[in-house]
DNA sequence: CGAATCGTTCGGTATTGCCGAACGCTGGCG
DNA sequence: CGCCAGCGTTCGGCAATACCGAACGATTCG
C-alpha cells in the first residue's frame, strides 16, 4: 500500500461529498468538512470544473456534480461483466415473475445496483440504477453478506428501515446461516412496508460470490399472507445458477 | 483561465479514456496514448484504484473503470434540477403519447440524456440515461442545436447513421431553421431504420434552452405513411412548456 | 448600513509528485 | 524448450509543483 497522489485523493474526497446530497456546497463548507484551506480547494474545484466533473452554480458560486460523470458512471455498465452477462437473464426473470429484477454487487459496505429491469405492464417506476441498498436489510445484502469470504461487514447499529428490519446482530447472524444452509435469503417487509424480495448468490469461475439476482414486489403477490410462493424462489435461484454457468465458461 | 492541477487534470483523461470503450487498458497503452512516462502513470492509476474510481484485473493487471463512479454519476442524477422537475412531466408525456420519453441537455458536443421513461406496456427495453446520442441525427439534438446561442457545435463530418441521416450542413441548417421557425424538431429515421422521433426545448429562466424533452417510436404509429401524426407533437410541446414554466418559478 | 461570510486571487516555499531506468514476470514465437 | 519483447511495478533523486495563508471584492443578512 504506497503512497498515493495528494491532489487526486483530495479530489476524490470533493467528489464524494458532493454526492452524498442533493445539495450544493460551497468552499467554504467544503474546507471545513475536509480541514483544508480555502485555497487548496479552490484549485482542486477550478480542475474539476474544467474537467466537467464538477458544476459551479451561476448565482451562489456553489458547486455541484458535473454532467460528464453521467457519462463515466454509464460507461462503467458497459464494462462491467457481470452486468453485461446478466442482462438477458434478468429481463427472463422479470418476464417469468412478473415483478422487477435486480441485480448488485458489494461496495463500500453496501449493495451498489447494477442493473434493474422493471415490472413488465406496470409502467412509472423510478430506475434504481447506482444506487445503494443496505446489506442488512434486503434480499441482495443479504446474499452478499452471506456468502461474503470476509465476512465481517455487518457494523453494527444497524439502521432500521422498517419495524420488521433485522436490527439485533445476533438474529442477522442467524438469518445468515440460514441462507447458506438453503441457497437463497429473502427479506419480509425490511425495506419497505408491503414490499417482499428474495435473491440468490451469483459466482464466478473461482466460486466467489460476485453478485446477487433477485425480485422485488409486492407482499400479496410474492407471500400472500406471509408465506412466500416457492415458485418465485425458483424462478430466482433458475437465474442465478444460469448466470454462474455462464461466467464460469 | 487560470492554471489547474496537472495530476488531476490527468486523472481524468485517464477516466475518460478508459470510458472510451469497453476494453480494458493497460498502463503501457495509457502511457502511448496520454504521452506519459509509465511511472507516472502507475502513480495516479495507484490512486484511482484506492478511491475506487478504477478498478485493476486480477489476472491481467489491466484497468478498467470502477463502480464508485456509477454511485457517483447516478447520484449527478439527484443533483441535476432539470432533471428532478422534468421527471413527472415526463411520465405524464409517455403515459400520454403511449411511446417512450426522453430527456436530454447538451454536453461535449452530444445530447447527454438525463431521463429516460419506457414505453407503457411494452418491456425488454433497455434504459439509455447516461448515453450519448448524436446533435444531428436526433430530434433531441436538433433542438439543441437550433436554440444554441453559440449556435458553432455543429461540425462536419456529420456521420451517417441511416441512409436518412442528414449529413450535408447546409440542409441540416435549412432544418433548423425550421425547427426554430415552429418550435419544435423531428426526425425521421434519421438515427435508426424504423424509429421517429420528436422534441421541443426547455427553456430556463432566463430564457436560454437548457435541454429538451420529445418521445421517439416505431414510425407505424407516430408517422404512419410518413405524415407526423400532430397530436404527438402537441403533447412534447405541451410537456416542454410546463417543465419550462415549472423551471420559472 | 455595517459586519460577517462568501468565492477568489496571489506569491513564496518546501513539499510533492514527476520522471526514467531497472526489476521480475508472463506469454508467445522461433 | 529457451529467448525476447512486452507487460505492470518499484525506486530514488531532483526540481518543478501544488499547497498554504493572508488579503481582496462581492454579496448577504441582521
Amino acid at each position: 500500500m504506497g503512497d498515493t497522489i495528494q491532489s487526486v485523493e483530495r479530489a476524490a474526497a470533493i467528489l464524494r461529498l458532493l454526492a452524498s446530497g442533493p445539495r450544493q456546497l460551497g468552499v467554504a463548507e467544503l474546507a471545513r468538512a475536509l480541514g483544508l484551506p480555502k485555497g487548496t480547494l479552490h484549485g482542486i474545484l477550478r480542475t474539476l470544473v474544467h474537467v466537467g466533473f464538477v458544476e459551479q452554480d451561476d448565482t451562489t458560486g456553489k458547486y455541484r456534480l458535473g454532467a460528464t460523470l453521467l457519462h463515466l458512471g454509464s460507461s462503467y455498465l458497459d464494462v462491467n461483466e457481470l452486468r453485461t452477462r446478466s442482462i438477458n437473464w434478468a429481463d427472463a426473470l422479470a418476464g417469468r415473475s412478473r415483478e422487477s429484477a435486480w441485480i448488485g454487487t458489494p461496495h463500500e459496505g453496501h449493495v451498489l445496483v447494477i442493473h434493474h429491469v422493471f415490472r413488465p405492464d406496470d409502467s412509472m417506476q423510478t430506475l434504481q440504477v447506482g444506487t445503494y441498498l443496505p446489506l442488512h436489510a434486503s434480499a441482495l445484502g443479504k446474499v452478499l453478506l452471506a456468502y461474503d469470504p470476509y465476512g465481517e461487514s455487518i457494523t453494527p447499529p444497524l439502521q432500521a428501515h422498517t419495524k420488521r428490519t433485522l436490527t439485533d446482530p445476533a438474529r442477522l447472524e442467524a438469518e445468515l446461516a440460514q441462507v447458506r444452509a438453503r441457497g437463497w435469503a429473502a427479506e419480509m417487509e425490511e425495506l419497505t412496508e408491503g414490499e417482499v424480495a428474495i435473491a440468490a448468490p451469483i459466482r464466478d469461475a473461482r466460486g466467489l460470490a460476485v453478485g446477487a439476482i433477485g425480485i422485488r414486489g409486492a407482499v400479496e403477490r410474492l407471500a400472500p399472507g406471509g408465506d412466500l410462493h416457492m415458485e418465485f424462489v425458483s424462478y430466482v435461484r433458475d437465474a442465478a445458477r444460469a448466470i454462474t454457468r455462464d461466467l464460469a465458461r
